[in-house]
DNA sequence: ACACTATATGATAAAATTGCAATATAGTCA
DNA sequence: TGACTATATTGCAATTTTATCATATAGTGT
């Protein structure tokens, strides 16, 4: 149990455990994306789309590329299908657990 | 760009984004365990694992199985493999991506 | 019933994260 | 140079998360 080695590991998790972050992940799955672009896309406040990108960046998520005024982000992980199929697959399971739970409920009740 | 939709998908990447709770998840793969074994396994404190496996299972990631005074948590995930192959991969790239920056800083200066 | 063990829960202070507003930086064009 | 646009950074209050301690629950054996 190298504790030191799971901070690492969840310092990348940690930058995919919020909305926006995740929403920004998930939208340059189809492309890269300037700034602007994912302010429009995601309407949210451009500091905050700004401050996201950066801890997207610094966890080695995405990259970026300049051009004049504009960065353009894109995706630099090559498994995050898997991670979408496999977080979708998780919620459905879930949904289909508690429908089970509200299911064996009313028959008893 | 459904948000409360990513708020249930970051709900459950939150539950994985934290260093006793993606302890307790790898400690996992390996077969199921009690709670009095995972206390041990990790060095954590026993309402620090209690409190992280309610996390986990209320999350759906695992479920448990009463057995007298004990209690047997396992996996109920299916992807979890993959999830962590994922997450090595990137700390992988993210290490020979910071290697290389201390290269060419090297060379320049 | 009592003592004992395993696990869960509650209260709470400290630490981390979030979101907004303001400000800074940096490229472009006149 | 100055005005403008795109993006990044900073400050900070509000919220959330964490870790610890204390307490509660629940099964077992006497």
């Amino acid at each position: 149990m190298n504790k030191e080695f799971y901070k690492l590991k969840t310092s990348i998790i940690k930058a995919l455990s919020n909305p926006i972050r995740l929403m920004i992940v998930d939208c340059l799955r189809d492309g890269e994306k300037s700034v602007t672009q994912l302010i429009e896309l995601l309407d949210e406040e451009q500091s905050n789309i700004s401050k996201s990108l950066g801890i997207l960046k610094s966890n080695g998520l995405i990259k970026d590329r300049k051009e004049g005024l504009n960065v353009f982000y894109s995706l630099k992980i090559c498994c995050i299908n898997q991670f979408f199929c496999c977080l979708d697959s998780m919620i459905e399971e879930n949904i289909k657990y508690q429908q089970e739970l509200i299911n064996s409920s009313t028959k008893k009740g």
